[in-house]
DNA sequence: TTCACTGCAAACACTTTGCAGAATA
DNA sequence: TATTCTGCAAAGTGTTTGCAGTGAA
């Protein structure tokens, strides 16, 4: 019988020459268990709770990692620290609920496919982009 | 004969309660000579280099308030300092040159039209928005 | 038995802030 | 004159890093 998921990555990791220590290890299940988008310090304090006694420093070093090997993804909205969301989903933009602080992942082709269009006018390629809608819930009139 | 654009500025920042010091004098001088993105720091130079004599901590504390009048916009993107554009242009959104780091303005309206259905669609209204396609220079084929 | 990884604490980059004096309206 | 603003230096926040020791493969 195959491996579990997480295994299976742990495996892959550890083919790219990444060592999968008991501090990753914890992480990686932290990440796992994830449905929101935490910031580094949330991810320390939830490995804390599992009680796995990983530093913060580790928390930095492990998701630089993570996201060097195409992991997790990197979100920077404003003025926040950096939150980490698992990679392996297809690709989305994101609504932030600006009085709940609350996430929401979208996905739109059409304007994807403007945005190549904008870029491409211009002579360029897009290497990445970054869309997010800072919004309110609609207030009935 | 009427003041200049300049000036005007000045008077309508003072019916607003904001004192025009000689240091905001010299960073709105900056300010309305800028044709770039910059930040903090550069904004600072460049007040420096023109003899004004300004801390670093009051060309913050003037960014800030500035913003709040609504005559600058901040901008920010991937793990940069925070840069500023003045605000009395209409709406556009950027492309950053990966590899120049150079900023590029454009619009779109479809875009613009598409961001406000799919957040009405999940029953949101935008508040605002930030979209940046970090882009490459197309290399022909 | 290597060599990547870890914890710690110090350093870092950018930004904000408390305070006492200076300057605008 | 009443505040608002400024400079300075210190503090703050989020993140990175040097080093000496630890542990995965």
């Amino acid at each position: 019988m195959s491996n579990d998921r997480a295994t299976q990555l742990e495996d892959a990791l550890r083919e790219a020459g990444v060592r999968i220590t008991r501090q990753r290890a914890a992480l990686l299940a932290v990440l796992a268990a994830c449905d929101d988008h935490p910031d580094a310090a949330e991810l320390h304090r939830r490995a804390e709770a599992a009680g796995a006694g990983v530093s913060l420093a580790t928390v930095y070093r492990t998701l630089t990692t993570l996201q060097a090997q195409g992991v997790i993804d990197k979100l920077e909205f404003q003025g926040e620290p950096a939150r980490w969301e698992p990679a392996d989903q297809q690709h989305h933009d994101h609504m932030i609920d600006v009085e709940t602080g609350q996430v929401i992942e979208f996905t739109n082709d059409r304007i994807e496919r403007l945005q190549a269009e904008v870029a491409a006018e211009m002579g360029y390629e897009i290497v990445h982009h970054r869309l997010e809608l800072y919004v309110r819930r609609r207030t009935r009139r």
